[in-house]
DNA sequence: ATAGCAATGCAACTAAAGTGGCATTTTTTT
DNA sequence: AAAAAAATGCCACTTTAGTTGCATTGCTAT
């Protein structure tokens, strides 16, 4: 396990990563998979190794959706259904593919009683996680998809950017605006303009920022809040 | 303290509510005060005995707002900061006279390891406000003004309904419009179609349904989902 | 009681986002 | 290699949301 180099697994120490082989069981998952439709994450808890799983919701009446996490090597889920046992209204899909740990949630949650190290880490993420929502709930009520789509594309060149670095690699327009909360037809007009404005190289799965003074201006203030 | 009747304080035993008396102290707040702007949010957390206070975010370019939470009877914050220490991008506002008693926070993150009801009690709260940041964030991207005004108006009336049950009383339209993630010009536009119809009836602060089952069909898949 | 502020009602206007459709290019599958 | 599927580009059109401004009503503090 240790070839993944997930950072929660060198916090942990030996006698734990032991508990983590004896109890865990690695996952594979193809891409345009949707796993965890039949209750599966009421008795099991997720610890991603490799690729990227997204969850959302969906309206069901006009099938648009809203991405809520990608979640990559590290991240973990679903940290709802751990904490209080309820029912969690999410979808998830497999972006690319993924090899995921898969762990008895009664274990996890006694771990979370009795290992102090796994609270160390595991308190902070779910923090992580809730400001992460708390900015998507802000971001989408108080900017326009322009200034959201900048900031993402800024995010996303970020290394500090835990989140977003890297995250646009190989999405498609139609997952970038799943994103963003919108649909693909406006965050297209938008990067034509960004385009025709010399900011940005606008290429397939891929957005290369050619002038970020620029782009940084176009955000200031959602950057400041 | 007793007499404040709040939850959390039945669940935790004797010598926890002594504890809460040594180290606690009662802060009064009034009306339309933005408590907590220097900084004390690191230094103490709150449990809320009385009243309302909320949490929004701002867009200083436009001055619009959205409404994070709003804290009543047995909600506690700032729970972001309790988890992971680091700062909270956030303001606080009171909207109706308060009362909150305010904990050191080393000793709530003390009381986090060692009590066990302390603890029952709080990872199903964190858990719960997860939820509801989790809820505003799909609502605003997947469903219109419209539809999330209807919704409102339902939660609003429904006793199983925590965190919206009797929340619009006294509430101002521009208040219910930066819940909503709007401006006050459109949740007007809306009530007066509503009123038209002959579904509502709007009062100086206060909004009374009279026809709950159209309403609800207005708003069937909002809450399907 | 009254001045001043808060809340509301309303309307014309502007801006932004979303819909639907179709053609082309690229990638993947068979 | 051919067929199918996915991703993209573009455009005309509709709908919704947001802006500005002003008048009226109600509440609250002196």
């Amino acid at each position: 396990m240790q070839h993944y180099g997930i950072e929660i697994f060198k916090e942990l120490d030996q006698s734990f990563e032991e508990q983590f082989l004896k109890y865990g069981k690695i996952i594979s998952l193809k891409k345009k998979e949707t796993p965890f439709l039949n209750g599966e994450l009421s008795k099991y808890f997720y610890i991603m190794l490799k690729g990227k799983i997204k969850s959302f919701q969906i309206n069901f009446e006009n099938a648009k959706e809203q991405t809520l996490f990608v979640y990559r090597a590290g991240d973990m889920f679903d940290t709802l259904i751990l904490l209080d046992g309820k029912e969690h209204d999410v979808l998830y899909e497999v972006l690319e593919k993924a090899d995921i740990l898969q762990l008895p949630i009664e274990k996890v949650r006694e771990w979370l009683k009795t290992n102090e190290k796994f609270n160390q880490h595991f308190f902070p993420y779910i923090a992580s996680q809730m400001r992460h929502t708390e900015e998507l709930a802000s971001d989408l009520s108080l900017y326009s998809t322009s200034e959201r789509l900048s900031k993402l594309l800024l995010q996303n060149m970020n290394p500090n950017d835990k989140h977003y670095y890297q995250l646009l690699q190989n999405l498609s327009k139609t997952e970038i605006a799943k994103l963003l909360g919108t649909v693909r037809n406006v965050v297209e007009r938008h990067l034509k303009e960004l385009e025709a404005k010399n900011i940005i190289e606008n290429q397939r799965k891929n957005i290369y920022v050619k002038d970020v003074e620029t782009l940084l201006e176009n955000t200031e203030q959602i950057f400041l809040n």
